[in-house]
DNA sequence: AGCACGCCGACT
DNA sequence: GTCGGCGTGCTC
C-alpha cells in the first residue's frame, strides 16, 4: 500500500506532478522532498495527500528522500501560496520556489540554527583579569559585556556601540571567539519611546481592539506624524499575545538604523530578511520565523511569503512604494498580496504611508479599508511651503531658474543643505545636432544615448551599450553638436559652477553603487554643514536630513506630460515625501517646484489642498478615464528579435481574446519597442471587475500557450501590471 | 525551464 | 564520415 504525494516542482508548467511514497514514508503537505524528474533530481513541495492518481500507477515514480521532517511551509501559507498563483496566473511550482529562500531550494542540509555570537575564551578571561589592562576602552567594555555569556552582534549594538574594531582586535589576540547561540539570548529592556498623542492613540488602539480577526486599515499619517510609534504599539501588543508580526518596508528603508530601532524599542531580537544578507543567513532568520523563534520579521517583498506559525499582524510601510511589486516571473504585488495572507490568517494587516496608493484610498473610500487618520505633525509648526517656479521665458542656466538659484542661494548663506531633483542620471538626455538635428540613438533600442560628459561616453540606459562622444555631427559632418535637457551630471557642473566654495554631493547609480556605499554616504550626510546634494529617486527616502530645509524638483513637467497614467500619482508622491524631508521644528522648509505650465491643474490641486486633494482629483479623473482601480487590466507582454515574429503572436493572442466580460487592446508598441536589438509589444486586457478577469484569463493564456509559434518567443502575463504606459 | 532526441550543414 | 545547429516533445 503506498500513497500518492501531489507535489509542487520548479518548473514553468501549470500542473502539480504526482509522486508514489511509501506507507512508510511521513511527508505533510509544506514538506520539501527530493524526487526525480525527467533526467534530473529537483526539490519539491508536498502540496496534497492523495489516495489515487489521474495516471497510471506504473507512470509514477516513487520519491527519492524526504527532506523535512516537519512542514516548512504552514497549511495557511500553501493555501495563500495556491491562491496566489491562480490569481497572477503563475505555476504554482514557481510560485512556492518564489517563497523559500535560496538556500532551501536545493536538497542541501539546513543552515546550522542559532545566530552569529561572539563568547570569551579562556585567555579572554585572563586578559579581563589582568591587573594592567586598560580600562575604559571598548575592547574593555567588549570584554566585560561579554564575561557573563555569549552575545549576538545584535546585543552587542546595543551595549557596546561601535564595537567592530575592538571585536577585530579581540579577535586576533585570541580572548574572543565566534559562536552560533540560539535567537534572542538575552531579551533586554524595551525602550519606552514617546508617549503616544491622542491620534496615534486611537489608530493604535483601533488595530489593537481588532487583533482577533482579518481587518485591513490605512494608517494615514502625514510626514512627521510618528506612524513607526504606532507600529511599535501595535506590535508590542502583539508580542504581549505571543504572536510574531510582520513588516515588510521597502527596499531602499530596511537599514540597520531601522534594524537597531525596532530591536531597541520592542526588546527582542528582529528577524531580518532583505536581498543584502548572504544567502544563509536569510534562510536562518527564515526559518526562525518558521518555527516561531522570531517574533518580529522585518524585510522587504519577497519577506511577505515567510511561514508565521502565531500570526499577529502584518504591517506594511510605505505602502504606495512601487517596490512591492515583483516586475518579473512571478509578478506578484506584495501590498496586495499581504491583505490575501492577512485575510487567510485572520489577522489585522496595516498600510502606512503619507502618501497613500490610489488603490487604497479606493479600497478606503469602498469600505474595505478602515482609514486611521494621522493630520498632526509631531512638534512641528508648519508643514514646508511649496513654490512654483514659471520657467516660460526665462533664461536657464543648465535647466535651473535665476530665481530658484537665489533660493539656494539663500539657504546655504544660512548654513543650510539643499537637495536638487533630477530622475535623471547622466549630463543629458540627448545629444542634438544643432545644424541637421541628428541626435544620438541607441543602435539596439529605440531611445536616444545619454551623454556622460564626464565619462566622455554616450550611453544607453536600457541596454549596455556605449560609445565615444563624436566631434562631428555623424550625419552631416558639422561641429555643433549640443547636449539637450538636463541631468544630474549637468546639475551638478551647474551649481558647482555657481557655488565653487560649497560641497556638493551627488547621489545616482553612476555615483553611488550598492547599499552599503548609499548608508555610508547617508551616514556621513546628517552632520554635515551646508551643501548641496543632488540626486535621482535614489535620494528621495533615507535618513533623516536634520539640516536639510530646501528641496528643488527640476523635472516636474515629465510627471505631469507623461504618457504613463501613473506619473501624476508618482509626481504628487514624490513631492509630498521630499516635502517632508525638508521639515523641521526649528526652520520652515520650503519645495521648489520648476515648471512650464505653472496653471496645470494638478498643481494648483496640489497646492492648494495637499496629496489628499491631489488624490480625490486622480481618483476621480481615473474613475471617469476608466482607469485603475476602477478598472481590471492583465496585460500579456512578448519579446523576441524578428519584428514580425512578435506581430504574428501578438495579432493572434489578441484575436483569441473575445470575450464579452473583457476589452482587448491591441497589440500595442510596448513603452521601450525595442530594447537591446529585441522588439517588444503587448496585448493588453480590461475588465470591468476582478472576477471577470479572472474568469476570462486561465481559458484565454490555455489557448496562447497553445499557439504554434509560441516558443519562439518570450512572452509573461502581468496580472494588475503598475508600468503599462 | 532543462534535457534529450532528431534531422540537416561545414569541418577536424 | 562527425560535431553541432535549434525545432519538438516530455517531464508524475
Amino acid at each position: 500500500m503506498t500513497s500518492i504525494l501531489r507535489l509542487a516542482l520548479p518548473v514553468p508548467l501549470n500542473t502539480l506532478f504526482d509522486y508514489r511514497a511509501p506507507e512508510a514514508v511521513v511527508a505533510a503537505p509544506g514538506c520539501r522532498v527530493l524526487v526525480p524528474f525527467g533526467r534530473r533530481q529537483v526539490v519539491g513541495v508536498v502540496v496534497e495527500r492523495a489516495t489515487d492518481s489521474e495516471l497510471d500507477d506504473n507512470k509514477l515514480k516513487p520519491i527519492e528522500r524526504v527532506l523535512d521532517a516537519a512542514p516548512l511551509l504552514t497549511p495557511e501559507l500553501l493555501a495563500t501560496l495556491r491562491w496566489a498563483a491562480r490569481y497572477y496566473q503563475h505555476p504554482l511550482g514557481e510560485v512556492v520556489q518564489a517563497a523559500l529562500p535560496v538556500a532551501l531550494r536545493s536538497a542541501r542540509g539546513l543552515p546550522e540554527s542559532g545566530v552569529p555570537a561572539l563568547r570569551l575564551t579562556a585567555a579572554g578571561h585572563a586578559a579581563r583579569g589582568d591587573p594592567q589592562r586598560r580600562r575604559g576602552t571598548r575592547l574593555d567594555a567588549l570584554l566585560d559585556a561579554l564575561a557573563i555569556g555569549p552575545l549576538s552582534g545584535a546585543d552587542l549594538e546595543t551595549r557596546v556601540a561601535g564595537f567592530a574594531s575592538a571585536v577585530r582586535t579581540a579577535l586576533a589576540r585570541g580572548w574572543i571567539e565566534r559562536v552560533r547561540v540560539a535567537s534572542a539570548t538575552r531579551p533586554h529592556a524595551a525602550n519606552a519611546g514617546p508617549p503616544l498623542n491622542e491620534e496615534q492613540r486611537q489608530a493604535a488602539d483601533a488595530v489593537i481592539a481588532a487583533s482577533e480577526g482579518f481587518a485591513p486599515f490605512l494608517l494615514d499619517g502625514v510626514t512627521g506624524s510618528g506612524k513607526t510609534e504606532v507600529y511599535l504599539e501595535i506590535i508590542r501588543d502583539c508580542l504581549a499575545r505571543g504572536r510574531q508580526a510582520l513588516v515588510l518596508v521597502p527596499e531602499i528603508a530596511l537599514t540597520p538604523q531601522a534594524l537597531r530601532r525596532f530591536r531597541e524599542r520592542l526588546g527582542v531580537d528582529i528577524a531580518a530578511l532583505h536581498s543584502g544578507l548572504g544567502e544563509s543567513e536569510r534562510a536562518r532568520a527564515w526559518l526562525a520565523a518558521a518555527r516561531g523563534e522570531a517574533p518580529v520579521i522585518l524585510g522587504t517583498r519577497s519577506a511577505l511569503f515567510v511561514p508565521l506559525p502565531n500570526p499577529g499582524v502584518i504591517v506594511i510601510d510605505e505602502e504606495h512604494d512601487t517596490s512591492y511589486k515583483q516586475q518579473e516571473g512571478f509578478r506578484y504585488h506584495a501590498r496586495d498580496l499581504a491583505v490575501m495572507r492577512a485575510k487567510a490568517l485572520g489577522i489585522p494587516v496595516l498600510l502606512g504611508s503619507a502618501t497613500p496608493s490610489l488603490e487604497s484610498l479606493a479600497n478606503v473610500g469602498a469600505g474595505r479599508y478602515r482609514s486611521l487618520p494621522l493630520r498632526h505633525r509631531a512638534g512641528l509648526a508648519t508643514p514646508p511651503a511649496l513654490h512654483v517656479v514659471d520657467l516660460r521665458r526665462q533664461r536657464l542656466q543648465h535647466g535651473l531658474a535665476a530665481s530658484t538659484l537665489d533660493a539656494i542661494a539663500a539657504c546655504l548663506a544660512k548654513g543650510e543643505q539643499v537637495l536638487v531633483f533630477k530622475n535623471r542620471r547622466g549630463y543629458a538626455p540627448v545629444l542634438l545636432c544643432h545644424d541637421c538635428g541628428w541626435s544620438a540613438q541607441c543602435p539596439e533600442c529605440e531611445r536616444a544615448l545619454t551623454l556622460h560628459r564626464h565619462a566622455g561616453r554616450l550611453r544607453c540606459h536600457h541596454c549596455g551599450f556605449e560609445q565615444a562622444i563624436p566631434r562631428a555631427c555623424p550625419s552631416c559632418g558639422g561641429l555643433a553638436l549640443h547636449p539637450l535637457g538636463e541631468g544630474t551630471e549637468r546639475l551638478e557642473e551647474a551649481l558647482s559652477a555657481r557655488f565653487p566654495d560649497v560641497p556638493i554631493v551627488r547621489v545616482d547609480r553612476d555615483t553611488t553603487r550598492g547599499r552599503r556605499m548609499r548608508d555610508a554616504l547617508f551616514d556621513s550626510l546628517p552632520d554635515a554643514g551646508a551643501r548641496i546634494l543632488i540626486g535621482t529617486q535614489m535620494l528621495a527616502k533615507g535618513h533623516d536630513l536634520p539640516h536639510l530645509t530646501l528641496v528643488v524638483v527640476v523635472g516636474v513637467d515629465e510627471g505631469l506630460y507623461s504618457i504613463d497614467f501613473r506619473a501624476s500619482e508618482r509626481l504628487g508622491q514624490l513631492v509630498v515625501q521630499v516635502a517632508g524631508r525638508a521639515s523641521r521644528a526649528e526652520r520652515p522648509g520650503a519645495v521648489i517646484l520648476q515648471t512650464h505650465d505653472p496653471a496645470h491643474p494638478l498643481l494648483g490641486v496640489l497646492l492648494n489642498g495637499g496629496y489628499r486633494a491631489l488624490a480625490a482629483q486622480l481618483l476621480e479623473d481615473r474613475h471617469n478615464a476608466g482607469l485603475p482601480p476602477f478598472a481590471h487590466f492583465a496585460l500579456l507582454r512578448a519579446e523576441v528579435k524578428q519584428r514580425d515574429v512578435l506581430d504574428a503572436f501578438l495579432a493572434v493572442a489578441a484575436t483569441a481574446a473575445n470575450d464579452p466580460a473583457i476589452i482587448t487592446h491591441g497589440p500595442l508598441a510596448a513603452p521601450m519597442p525595442r530594447r537591446a536589438g529585441v522588439f517588444r509589444g503587448q496585448v493588453l486586457i480590461e475588465a470591468a471587475d476582478r472576477a471577470a478577469l479572472q474568469g476570462f484569463l486561465p481559458t484565454w493564456l490555455d489557448a496562447v500557450r497553445a499557439l504554434p509559434g509560441e516558443r519562439k518567443l518570450r512572452w509573461s502575463v502581468d496580472v494588475d501590471p503598475v508600468d503599462l504606459y
